[in-house]
DNA sequence: TTAGTATATAACTATTTACTTATATAATCA
DNA sequence: TGATTATATAAGTAAATAGTTATATACTAA
């Protein structure tokens, strides 16, 4: 339980506090394994497009994913060279796997609507 | 990284916006290792007794900790029972340890205001 | 039993948050 | 080029949150 990457407590809190979205922290799961574009999460979600990119921006905004432009479309992946990365990839290594509804999408051939 | 302590995701958020707020992180992190009343937390983040209330209502809500009557107060304590206390711990073992903002009372006098 | 201390809770207020609608930007494709 | 698609952002709104003040409850000690 020794822990060496001991991490600023404000900051932690600010990371739980973005952590603490149903939606935010389900995307964090699901970009651990998986580079996604915003429309992507805004099927998933079921949620509109300003709300999503919303999220994200906010989880960019602190450095926890970062984005790259491939033509037409915004992908969104985990930022591992972010100092605290060690620290929420633990944190997230404690929650189940969110890729079934990545999956659902592929199945139902959603996920071709973009990429 | 294999986790079996694998929780729930809604409910792991619902943790995550609880440990949001640096005044309950650091509640947390300092009841790890010592149960504490509410008057000391009113000295330690020098807040007033009913915000310090309203937080360990909240954390005692879902299932944090637990709270036992000593005469005239009340202390708090990790809910080690509860069916989260692993996660909760495996996640505050990567932040900080705040036990210094105690030992800072005790060496002023302050602690034993109380206790 | 009365006064004092510790705590909880209710009611209110200010701030923050998440979402909506509307619009702007940037790339693609006909 | 103009239309379409993907995304970001701004502005507004409703809900949630954290704090305040006021008051109630429970224990202790004189």
């Amino acid at each position: 339980m020794l822990n060496t990457d001991v991490v600023n407590i404000e900051k932690a809190a600010a990371i739980f506090k973005l952590l603490g979205d149903r939606t935010r922290l389900t995307m964090m799961k699901i970009l651990e394994n998986n580079d996604c574009c915003v429309c992507e999460f805004v099927e998933i979600f079921q949620a509109s497009q300003p709300s999503i990119s919303q999220h994200l921006r906010k989880l960019r905004d602190i450095g926890l994913v970062e984005e790259e432009r491939r033509g037409q479309w915004i992908f969104y992946s985990m930022n591992k060279e972010n100092e605290f990365f060690p620290f929420v990839q633990q944190v997230l290594s404690q929650i189940p796997n969110q890729d079934d509804k990545l999956k659902q999408l592929e199945e139902n051939g959603s996920r071709i609507s973009c990429c």
